[in-house]
DNA sequence: GCGACAG
DNA sequence: ATCTTGTCGC
């Protein structure tokens, strides 16, 4: 049963809020990470995971999955609209990753229960949001140099943390899913960007999805 | 009441 | 997310 109203769906997050585990420190550096992503075309949608070896960054297994588009974008809700095709490429799959890395917030999210909360309950893996442009909470921009993070805050809480992952590049915005801590999320956020601004799980499932949408409208 | 608002 | 040209910088 998928909530078909928005008053639905928000009472569905409120519900599986009380399953996330915060507690203890998530997996450090885990030998695989997946990095999930959904492209679209009009009422068309094609979702991608893929797992990279934790520590050389290969990638080891990729899934795609491609359906039609089943609930509109409603800010808040955006799980309803990329999980069920998310949740199918990861069944999908033969490996189990230790960490995955969502595009988009966790816990800093209007009822605490963004995108990698709700894909870490229905996974029981451990997932952090990754997210690219600021949604809710406040903060002070971080210092210029990589690494350099602020303290996300919404309501008294540090719900993420705002952190430079590329010298003088505009930050990420990091947030605990499920199974995992704060201080290592960043750490692992850090791992995944050698090089560029976003996370290389990110990166390879972005590129991912929209060859497989691409393919699926030929 | 009005505007803002992950992807 | 997606629609879109050229352009600056590593």
């Amino acid at each position: 049963m998928w909530p078909s109203s928005v008053t639905e769906a928000e009472a569905v997050q409120e519900s599986l809020r009380p399953r996330l585990d915060l507690t203890g420190p998530g997996p450090l550096r885990p030998s695989t990470v997946a990095g999930v992503d959904v492209a679209y075309a009009g009422d068309r949608l094609a979702a991608a995971v893929v797992v990279l070896d934790g520590t050389s960054l290969e990638v080891l297994e990729q899934v795609t999955v491609t359906g039609p588009v089943a609930f509109g974008y409603v800010p808040g809700l955006l799980a309803f609209r990329e999980l069920p095709s998310l949740v199918e490429a990861l069944e999908r799959l033969t490996l189990t990753p230790g960490l995955i890395v969502c595009d988009g917030y966790g816990l800093a999210h209007p009822r605490r229960f963004g995108l990698a909360c709700h894909l870490g309950v229905l996974t029981g893996l451990p997932t952090i949001g990754v997210g690219k442009t600021p949604f809710v909470g406040t903060f002070d921009e971080p210092g210029l140099p990589r690494g350099s993070w602020s303290e996300l805050r919404l309501d008294g809480d540090v719900v993420g943390r705002v952190l430079r992952t590329r010298d003088g590049v505009r930050p990420v915005y990091v947030s605990v899913g499920d199974r995992m801590d704060l201080e290592t999320a960043c750490h692992n956020v850090l791992a995944l960007t050698p090089r560029h601004r976003l996370p290389e799980t990110t990166r390879a499932a972005d590129r991912l999805c929209r060859r497989a949408l691409a393919d699926s409208l030929t």
